[in-house]
DNA sequence: CCAAAAGTGTTTTAGTTACACCCATGG
DNA sequence: CCATGGGTGTAACTAAAACACTTTTGG
């Protein structure tokens, strides 16, 4: 018997399948810093570790729509930018049983947060410290407030890690940054953005003209309000 | 019950599971055009359409692993380098049953396919034709060697436009090129694989120069023989 | 010597960075 | 009118592209 006759006559239900999961990396800015929504494990393994907010796949959902699902009932979040990062089938990184978990990334402006945070069953956003080494970035560290770190549940560091890179990676050659502000924005909050998702520091005048010869941005003539100081014009996203 | 304490409560074996594959990209050069092996289908659904090689996920062996096996088993294919593409789990796109794939992009010098095509029971290496659209690529399209059209079963067009787009976004800022040749290569050679990978022509003495100031190969004084002009130095990757 | 492709030096261009400065607002 | 950050013009630098050219081999 061929290997292709076998996977013709392969009954599925014969053999053990893995559990397949989502996972979601939901981050946002706050305060000129990366920060990630973590939730809190309550029972073993990884008991009180913080963990990504996650969920199986259903047979009659496709995996984008399992990670819109998870994000919505898990973090209570409808909105907001999201992509499929990478999947993670090592043998033993659920201890219980053999899991492949497809991570997504979410991002959105720190705005959308409050109905989380508000529900707040054990969610925390916590900052994220990731060394700048050279764009990929070494060992992420997760933060709460005080500044104690965070232990991460299962190999959550390293999907945070793949999250992190991935989002340094398309930052400037893809307007992905643009899903962490509100819609309308001034400048310096863009280059903000840009410098917390990077760890680094941009001089002005250059990356005012870099982002603005891309063309993916225009004025709308609005200023923002409130500012003790001259206001800067609110962009927006072009389209 | 929280969805925490669900989550924790939840016995695998209780549910009904999509299934788990690995399909393959295998993409190599060959005369100055990129090609991918292809396997016929014997059976249905997608009868005597093309299709990536794949296989089931092991319940003891990691993704990686998993794809490995299905490139020695299916492709007789042992070396090469081997990256993790994307995850498809669209609900019909096998019509049997719910099956999620992993989908890995394999690339290796034209060299090493030898032994597949001699086993070659149904395998084709078939050239692949995308046009260029800024670097995304529009359809693809695979070719056999006189040029007809080869029809792809399931949503490996859509698999293989994205290991296209991918190896194209890679090539100058990484050294993933280098795996479709040989350890000795020409830097004629590996123009050649640029143009072919990116469906573009390179001016040679700009090519040779970027290439250099990479600072990724080093000449190893030895030179190509055979050629009935002037021979061109063999370089290597560095390290 | 000729054809063919390897390989090098010089100029042009474009894109990014750095510096200096002016502008608009609240207090 | 002063402090603060928004915004603009100009020059310097660097990396890529284009062009013209010399070199080396087989026949």
């Amino acid at each position: 018997m061929s290997e292709s006759e076998f996977l013709e006559s392969y009954d599925p239900s014969d053999y053990e399948r893995p559990s397949v999961t989502v996972d979601l990396v939901l981050l946002t800015v706050v305060e000129g810093q990366l920060a990630v929504l973590l939730q809190q494990r309550r029972e073993h393994p990884f008991k009180d570790c913080w963990a990504l907010p996650g969920g199986f796949v259903g047979i009659d959902e496709d995996l984008d729509e399992a990670a819109s699902r998870v994000r919505s009932a898990k973090a209570h979040l409808d909105m907001g930018y999201l992509e499929q990062l990478y999947t993670f089938g090592s043998l033993n990184r659920d201890p219980r049983t053999r899991v492949i978990s497809v991570a997504y990334i979410s991002l959105m402006p720190m705005l959308y947060f409050s109905p989380a945070l508000k529900h707040a069953d054990g969610l925390v956003l916590a900052e994220l410290n990731v060394p700048w080494e050279g764009e990929t970035g070494g060992p992420v560290m997760a933060c709460s407030e005080d500044g104690t770190e965070l232990p991460l549940a299962f190999d959550h560091a390293e999907i945070l890690g793949q999250a992190v890179k991935r989002l340094r990676g398309k930052l400037d050659y893809t307007p992905i940054g643009f899903a962490l502000l509100d819609e309308l924005f001034t400048l310096r909050e863009l280059q903000g953005v840009h410098e917390a998702v990077l760890g680094t520091r941009f001089h002005k005048p250059a990356f005012r003209r870099r982002i603005l010869d891309k063309g993916w941005i225009e004025g709308t003539g609005e200023r923002e309000t409130g500012a003790s100081f001259r206001p800067a014009e609110l962009y927006k996203l072009k389209n």
